[in-house]
RNA sequence: GGGCGAGUGGCGGAACUGGUAUACGCGACGGACUUAAAAUCCGUUGCCUGAAUAAGGCUUGUGGGUUCGAGUCCCACCUCGCCCACCA
């Protein structure tokens, strides 16, 4: 008997599957379509791990589960080779990153071909090839042509080490997301003319869209948050006392306790606050130029972090000037404050100690007075005079004259009518979301196709010279004044005028990365295209993505990819305004003591060896499906594939001794028995895998094997039912375990591969037994289980059920108020 | 601080719309084959009392509730994880 030896084995099939084309998608096809894939890989040079392995199995089982449905199944395969990474790899090793890519990527090819995972080889993408970045330039003109890009002075973060700003979602807790080491610098702000992308234009389209997406919930969540849209209204004060007449808005969402309001409190960004710090205005009575001026300074310079660390100890400067309250012609004190954002609705807000935990902390550090005005449901009516008294989120109106005894949420309502009516306010709508700043000051990216002229201006490099080629160069660290290392590429750098053809210089910034990432999807369906960005009557036919994952980029990448879907949709390149169907969020597998996999702590897992090892692909494979949940974070179990190893040789063997065995029948009974097991598998498998439940599917493909070991012990012979029992389980095995399946399938006597076009179909008339169980309870515990034949009626189930001597003793000759019957599951006797 | 999710054997985890809790795997223990080991196969394995593969009791983070019946629904609390975080 031949052993399990995947060794020799898999290497052979993935050879076969190469030669034959089995993986080749043809786009054409008349089949229906299905595209499952991972987000793309970043290649940085130490290869495939452990999450990969997770991440790209995920989506290939359900590629080929298709595949073998009878869909034309495109698993897709490409690089998101630009980025920092490569780049820094490049400073620290010597190498341009254009050559590092060329050397790292085919090892990945080897890799990935390693897993089996069944990716179509001919349409392979890299979003550094002039062939792709080309059309990352041609996204950017046309944001540009259509009003959506512009260039913009701001403070941005920046990240000393990297010589580049960052967007918010790369700052984490007042780091550079790539320097997050205790050693590594705090990110500090610093103004910079950058490129900006206008997503804030389809914010709400975003936003109302996320309901009805097939997403994990988490993400979906987390969407909306970042979005972060708010109803309220933007509340207009004069300023008493001044030199000069000047007016400050603040934007709440709460004007119902706006009878409560002591203060008002202004960013240090605040034009108000900088006209204050440079003299051009004051109070009447003298404000302290000086002090605010300091105070001014110092925030800015201090940094996110720093911030944090004061913890919620308040700051500020009183700026000597009165706002008015017309409610109650109360005289509002303005001070500036780092608390407040400047980047969030007017930078101003107006000071509510009683019911705003940040502004009581104001008030107790500035002696400021509190006043209620909402009793919570504690019923609390006592002065606010600690913290926990304060946010009550849901309650009455009190000390507010024409809201007295409004729930909150109404009062919020009659006031904002009243200020608008009187002229006080506006409602607004807010984002916390901001448009997307898309330059970045690094080498090892796509040149943003403009051109300075002295002359014109800012010029659009026209479409028929792009791509703008990332030119070779010796040295790409960043040039240190802000510009990237292009700025000394002299002569790249300067240009021809398209306008007046005069002397002109090119923008030396890069485009983020995230846009490469955000339109990839659809090159995949015309990677070779020259004259298109995509011919859009295959991505029609072919968008969305019907299934997509990854563990991370929850928020961004996804976010910038529906964004770019939608202008895509405005162009007529596309019409789904939504790219991806169904998003799962998987989980991360972390090492055993639950911290993660990295190289620096040296406690990473190598796919590669553990395949070398002699358990193969198939069964690391089936492991990572079956361990946990997708969902779920799963911790490594060194142990856990020689489990699933030992479950595909107990197929292979018991393969082998059916191959082996004589011609013969089947008895009836055993018939029954073998075809009710395979094709209660079959359902379950085919449901669990369309549910995205892979760990189900396999315990269930597990059980029926182990049943079939029970059924050969009575008889195992070349019979039909034997026959379809091994084709079944190896069909079923195939998305998990492709190698095995295919060579199992061989030695079946099939000549094609399990792979295209084989998913077995299940009979509902196998699943029916013509006896069931029935479970009697007594008083809601169980006592017995009694076997009845499947068409008993309820009358009989009773009868047999009362008498059972078990149950008997139970109801002791009580009488039975009540008797519970669940249709062929169970009976249960309330005595 | 806010939001979301999760707590089930020694471990990873099953359990459909409330209906036999602990499927499947790992680990452990016992047996068969073997000179021996590996591999393989067959058993046992939630906890407590019991000699028991007799019988009984208990058990899904804690405490209450709804129900004939709760891992599942409701309320309160505890613990852990993730995301966001001075966003007015």
């Amino acid at each position: 008997m031949k052993r399990y030896n995947p060794k020799e084995l898999e290497p052979r099939w993935q050879k076969t599957w190469d030669k034959d084309g089995t993986y080749k998608a043809n786009l054409k096809s008349d089949k229906p379509k299905y595209i499952a894939m991972s987000m793309f890989n970043y290649p940085s040079g130490t290869g495939i791990h452990i999450g990969h392995a997770m991440n790209y199995t995920i989506s290939d089982v359900k590629a080929r589960f298709k595949r073998q449905s009878g869909y034309e199944s495109y698993h897709p395969v490409g690089w998101d080779a630009f980025g920092l990474p490569a780049e820094n790899y490049a400073i620290k090793a010597g190498v341009s990153p254009s050559r590092s890519m060329a050397k790292i990527i085919p090892d990945y090819h080897k890799q990935y071909k390693a897993m089996a995972w069944s990716n179509d080889w001919s349409k392979e993408i890299s979003t550094h090839e002039p062939e792709y970045y080309k059309w990352t330039q041609w996204i950017f003109s046309q944001m540009y042509k259509n009003k959506l890009a512009y260039q913009d002075a701001r403070l941005q973060w920046w990240c000393e080490k990297c010589q580049t700003v960052l967007a918010n979602e790369q700052v984490i807790d007042g780091k550079c997301w790539r320097h997050d080491s205790a050693d590594d610098p705090l990110v500090e702000k610093k103004e910079v003319k950058q490129w900006f992308f206008k997503i804030t234009d389809y914010a709400d389209e975003l936003l109302d869209a996320i309901d009805s997406l097939d997403w994990t919930d988490s993400v979906k969540l987390a969407q909306k948050n970042w979005i972060g849209k708010k109803t309220g209204i933007n509340i207009t004060y004069s300023i008493e006392g001044i030199t000069e007449e000047r007016e400050v808005t603040c934007f709440t969402t709460r004007p119902d306790t706006n009878f409560g309001a002591t203060f008002i409190v202004i960013s240090p960004e605040h034009e108000l606050a900088e006209e204050l710090a440079n003299g051009k205005l004051a109070a009447k009575t003298g404000s302290d130029m000086k002090k605010i001026a300091e105070y001014i300074k110092a925030s800015t310079v201090k940094s996110e972090i720093e911030r944090q660390q004061e913890g919620r100890k308040k700051t500020g400067v009183f700026t000597g000037l009165y706002a008015v309250n017309q409610l109650n012609n109360q005289k509002l004190p303005i001070y500036i404050g780092d608390f407040v954002l400047s980047g969030f609705g007017t930078g101003a807000v107006v000071g509510v100690p009683g019911h705003d935990i940040r502004d009581f902390e104001f008030a107790q550090a500035f002696d400021l007075p509190i006043e209620r005005v909402v009793v919570g449901d504690d019923g609390d009516e006592l002065p606010i005079t600690r913290a926990e008294q304060v946010q009550e989120d849901n309650g009455k109106m009190i000390n507010s004259e024409f809201l007295d005894g409004l729930h909150i949420k109404d009062a919020t309502e009659k006031m904002m009518d009243h200020m608008e009516a009187k002229n006080m306010g506006k409602r607004v709508v807010n984002y916390r979301m901001r448009d997307w700043s898309v330059s970045r000051q690094r080498y090892w990216g796509a040149p943003i196709p403009i051109i300075h002229c002295p002359k014109d201006g800012i010029v659009l490099v026209p479409d028929e010279q792009l791509p703008v080629v990332l030119p070779q160069l010796e040295d790409f660290k960043p040039s240190g004044d802000g510009r990237s290392a292009l700025a000394r590429a002299k002569d790249w750098l300067s240009v021809e005028c398209p306008k007046c053809g005069g002397k002109a210089e090119r923008e030396t910034d890069t485009l983020d990365t995230y846009i490469d990432s955000s339109w990839y999807m659809y090159r995949y369906f015309d990677p070779q295209n020259q004259d298109k960005i995509f011919d859009s009557e295959i991505v029609k036919k072919w968008e969305p993505i019907d299934f997509y994952n990854g563990a991370d980029h929850a928020t961004a990448h996804l976010l910038y990819a529906r964004f770019i879907a939608r202008f895509f949709t405005k162009l007529g390149l596309v019409n789904e305004p939504e790219p991806f169907k169904q998003f799962l969020f998987n989980g991360k597998v972390v090492a055993q003591d639950g911290a993660m996999f990295s190289k620096s702590k040296g406690n990473g897992v190598d796919p590669l060896d553990i395949i070398n090892q002699g358990y193969g692909a198939d069964a690391l494979r089936t492991y990572l499906m079956f361990a946990a949940p997708l969902e779920l974070w799963t911790k490594w179990d060194p142990q856990g594939v020689p489990g699933t190893y030992r479950f595909l040789a107990r197929i292979w063997n018991l393969t082998q001794e059916y191959l082996s065995a004589q011609e013969g029948n089947t008895e009836d009974k055993l018939t029954q028995d073998i075809h009710r097991t395979i094709h209660g598998m079959i359902k379950k498998v085919t449901k669990d895998i369309e549910e995205n439940r892979y760990n189900t599917a396999i315990a269930s493909i597990m059980q029926a094997v182990n049943e079939l070991y029970k059924f050969k012990t009575k008889s195992l012979a070349r019979s039909d039912v034997w026959q379809e029992a091994f084709e079944g389980v190896i069909m079923c095995v195939a998305p998990f375990a492709p190698h095995i399946a295919d060579e199992l399938w061989h030695q079946l006597g099939y000549k094609d591969s399990v792979h295209i076009d084989h998913w077995p179909k299940y009979d509902d008339k196998y699943l029916a037994s013509d006896e069931i169980t029935i479970v009697v309870q007594v008083n809601g515990k169980v006592r017995a289980n009694i076997t009845m034949p499947s068409d008993a009626t309820e009358e009989d189930i009773v009868k047999t059920a009362k008498v059972n001597e078990k149950v008997k003793e139970y109801l002791n000759k009580k009488e039975v108020r009540k008797t519970i019957y669940v249709p062929r599951k169970l009976v249960n006797f309330v005595v």
